[in-house]
DNA sequence: AGCACGCCGACT
DNA sequence: GTCGGCGTGCTC
């Protein structure tokens, strides 16, 4: 243990080096050593442990809550060692104040878990604990207050004669339905009466007793299973022997080769053996469909958790999965951290997908700690994806993972067909060439569905001055600000400042202001202008904020009928478009020379994700992409080759170049409103760093985005080939970062296997 | 992160 | 004279 606080003491020294230096005897030692206290993890971002005595008469196990003193506050912790030696001198040490839980909320494979992400991810264990444990547990009421009560009729009231409610009818109901059994706060709210019971309990004739949350009882399949292909039935059976034991399978299926029913098939033989399910997604708008299709398919509880439910849902959501009453539970990255009874399978649907590792501060991967997760439990873990990350597919080729593969639609049906259209010398009309605006017609004609893919909200990139060429910016961020023709506004999409529309260049004062560039809100407009008798739904987060603004949209879709259909990175993700035959990918080059690594792999995923919303229906589909530069390598080899390919090959030059997932990587940032301060920060850390030659450094460098909301951005990429190298040399600089003054005066933060390089 | 302490500017 | 600005320090 290193000493940490050495600063606040002058007698502090660590327990090895008392012995040397002060050449204690063995009895003095053994007297020393004999005072232990507890090590309890609070709900601070602090990288430090915090040690407690524990009064005689109190008695705790690990796991369980406690409340402590902090300072001037009073903080609910989790006691995460017993008979610690104390980091500090026993004079230090305050007294836990009171226990709270008799059984650990937090069970030890659960802090396994969490203990190997605060490690991994060099991220305060309190803050880790927060992400973990639902807020009402944080706040340190017993459990016993949000667990289920039923009523029941005391001595009195089963004496009670008949005739005394004669006044009242209500009472008079639930005493006579209490007289044959118990019933639970659901049930007397809805079939009887709350007031009659609060009256009941105050005669002292009903009495309220705490009851246990059961597991659940599986009762079979709720519809038939769909036939399997081979190929999903060779799937099926690969996971299904690798029960009760950790096996990470990666599940590469393209859109709509029925990578869903695979993982329905898994689940009934688990729910035999009534283990739990957990099913993670990359986000909540693909949470309903999902639960819909798992919830028809078995006679068992199916569960939702994501970040728009309610502490009460939440608090519900994980006692069930606690108790075992939950047999599947569908979620977001987060529900990774529930506490199942007994886990028998991890599917991770969409596992290439970003939004699985979380983008602020505890930085971790679902996925790959889902995959940790497993390992402690013991059991099968399946990622499904018609585009993996070249992070799993690497792991495949190190023999780390199994691969799957579901080759054919399971319709029968044929892929869509790619064809580039050259944007080259031709006269656009709103942005599309003419070859697309035909195609375009043509299936509105059939009466059929044309989907357009715009990853570019608003009405236009930016204002210009036509006499001038000034562009409208954002005041605080280094990017121009987004014009919306309806709100009448510009906006910043980095910071989200708006303002209003300016009458007059910034310039040179000229009044001759013009959009530059194409959103979808100009595209919408244009849309209807170009097809008049096409009704045009638009799907980007502008359209789409109003509560259940989505789900309406998306029902309008279902409709049958020609529509155009306008979106953004929204329509890639998991939706079901029956009606869409023809896809026009509007602009791919956005992408196509980015600084980042990743953005190849990332455009790849994007064209073949959007690409699988074609031809879903009974129809062949058709997907043309855009673009000056049909003759870009990228493209050529996703449009010759699909996916698997291109992805071989850019993992091939991932190798070659030596970047992840071929090495390990974190990334340090900094920032501050003075750019250099964060750049003298980050070659301190890179200094530091120097000690250990294998670790390579590349920065410190201004982030792409240079400035977001007034403050400058730096980063400092750090790589090795060996993890532990880099994680070790980690460790050693994070110490060294707390006592530098220059750490306080900019905001700084480690990312491990960051992901956005922005 | 909170929360306190501490030392300088405009105000009931 | 004080209210309150945010720099600095500390939390077992």
């Amino acid at each position: 243990m290193q000493p940490e606080n050495q600063k606040s003491t002058d007698f502090c020294f660590t327990w090895q080096g008392a012995r040397a230096s002060l050449n204690l005897t063995p009895d003095f030692v053994a007297m020393e050593a004999a005072v232990t206290a507890i090590r309890v993890a609070l709900p601070v971002p602090l990288r430090q442990h915090f040690d407690y005595l524990l009064p005689p008469e109190l008695e705790v196990s690990i796991g369980c809550r406690v409340r402590v003193p902090f300072g001037k506050r009073e903080l609910v912790g989790i006691v995460w060692q017993l008979a610690v030696k104390p980091d500090v001198s026993e004079q230090q040490l305050k007294p836990v104040l009171a226990v709270i839980d008799q059984t650990p909320v937090l069970p030890a494979l659960l802090r396994q878990l969490l203990s190997f992400a605060a490690d991994y991810y060099h991220h305060p264990l309190g803050e880790v604990l927060t992400a973990a444990l639902p807020a009402l547990l944080r706040e340190g009421r017993p459990l016993a207050d949000y667990l289920p009560r039923a009523y029941r009729l005391t001595d009195s009231g089963k004496a009670a004669n008949p005739q005394s409610f004669s006044r009242s009818a209500k009472q008079a109901e639930l005493w006579q339905a209490l007289t044959t059994q118990a019933l639970d706060e659901a049930t007397v709210k809805s079939h009887y009466s709350g007031s009659a019971l609060k009256q009941l309990m105050a005669k002292e004739l009903v009495e309220s007793f705490q009851t246990e949350i059961a597991p659940y009882h599986y009762q079979g399949l709720a519809e038939p299973a769909l036939q399997l292909t081979a190929d999903q039935a060779l799937a099926v059976t690969a996971v299904n022997q690798a029960q009760g034991s950790f096996r990470p399978f990666l599940l590469e299926g393209v859109t709509g080769s029925g990578k869903t029913e695979v993982y329905l098939q898994l689940i009934p033989s688990l729910l035999e053996l009534g283990q739990q399910i957990l099913v993670l997604l990359p986000e909540i708008g693909l949470t309903p469909q999902t639960l819909e299709r798992f919830s028809k398919r078995f006679r068992a509880p199916v569960l939702v958790w994501h970040s728009n439910l309610s502490d009460g849902e939440r608090l519900n959501c994980w006692l069930q999965a606690a108790s075992g009453s939950a047999a599947v539970v569908i979620g977001t990255r987060s529900a990774l951290f529930l506490p199942f009874r007994k886990l028998g399978l991890i599917i991770i649907d969409e596992e290439h997908d970003l939004s699985l590792k979380q983008q602020d501060g505890f930085r971790y991967h679902a996925r790959d700690l889902a995959i940790k997760r497993a390992a402690l439990e013991c059991c099968p873990i399946l990622l499904g994806s018609a585009t993996p990350s070249l992070e799993s597919l690497y792991n495949c080729q190190q023999g780390r993972f199994t691969k799957l593969t579901l080759t054919a639609r399971a319709s029968g049906q044929a892929m869509p067909q790619l064809e580039l259209v050259d944007l080259k010398q031709q006269v656009l009309q709103y942005g599309l060439a003419a070859q697309s605006i035909q195609q375009m017609q043509q299936q509105l004609k059939l009466g059929k569905q044309v989907m357009l893919f715009l990853n570019r909200r608003g009405f236009a990139p930016a204002l210009s001055c036509q006499d001038c060429g000034w562009l409208t910016e954002c005041q605080r961020c280094s990017a121009f600000t987004t014009y919306h023709k309806h709100s009448r506004q510009l906006v910043c999409h980095h910071c989200g400042a708006t303002r209003a529309v300016p009458r007059q260049c910034g310039g040179c004062g000229s009044t001759r202001l013009a959009p530059v560039g194409q959103g979808t809100e100009q595209l919408e407009e244009h849309l209807s202008v170009l097809f008049p008798e096409v009704p045009v739904t638009r799907l980007d987060r502008d359209s789409t904020r109003r509560k259940g603004a989505f789900a309406s949209l998306l029902a309008e879709i279902q409709q049958p009928g020609p529509r155009l259909i306008l979106g953004t990175q929204m329509l890639a993700k998991g939706h079901h478009f029956p009606f869409v035959t023809l896809v026009v990918i509007v602009d791919v080059d956005g992408a196509l020379y980015s600084a980042d690594f990743r953005a190849p792999e990332q455009l790849g995923q994007l064209l073949t994700q959007v690409a699988g919303r074609a031809g879903r229906g009974h129809d062949k589909g058709k997907v043309l992409l855009q673009t000056q530069h049909p003759e870009h390598a990228l493209l050529q080899d996703i449009m010759l080759n699909g996916y698997a390919a291109f992805a071989r090959s850019a993992l091939l030059e991932r190798q070659q170049t030596l970047l992840p997932p071929c090495q390990y990587m974190a990334l340090f940032r900094a920032e501050a409103h003075q750019s250099e301060l964060c750049q003298q920060w980050l070659q301190q850390v890179a200094s530091y760093c120097q000690q250990q030659p294998q670790v390579q450094q590349l920065g410190p460098l201004l982030s792409p985005l240079e400035r977001r909301a007034g403050k400058y951005r730096w980063q400092l990429h750090l790589y090795a080939a060996q993890r532990p190298l880099l994680h070790q040399l980690l460790s050693q600089v994070l110490a060294e970062v707390s006592q530098w003054p220059l750490s306080r005066k900019i905001k700084w933060q480690l990312d491990v296997d960051a992901l956005d390089l922005s």
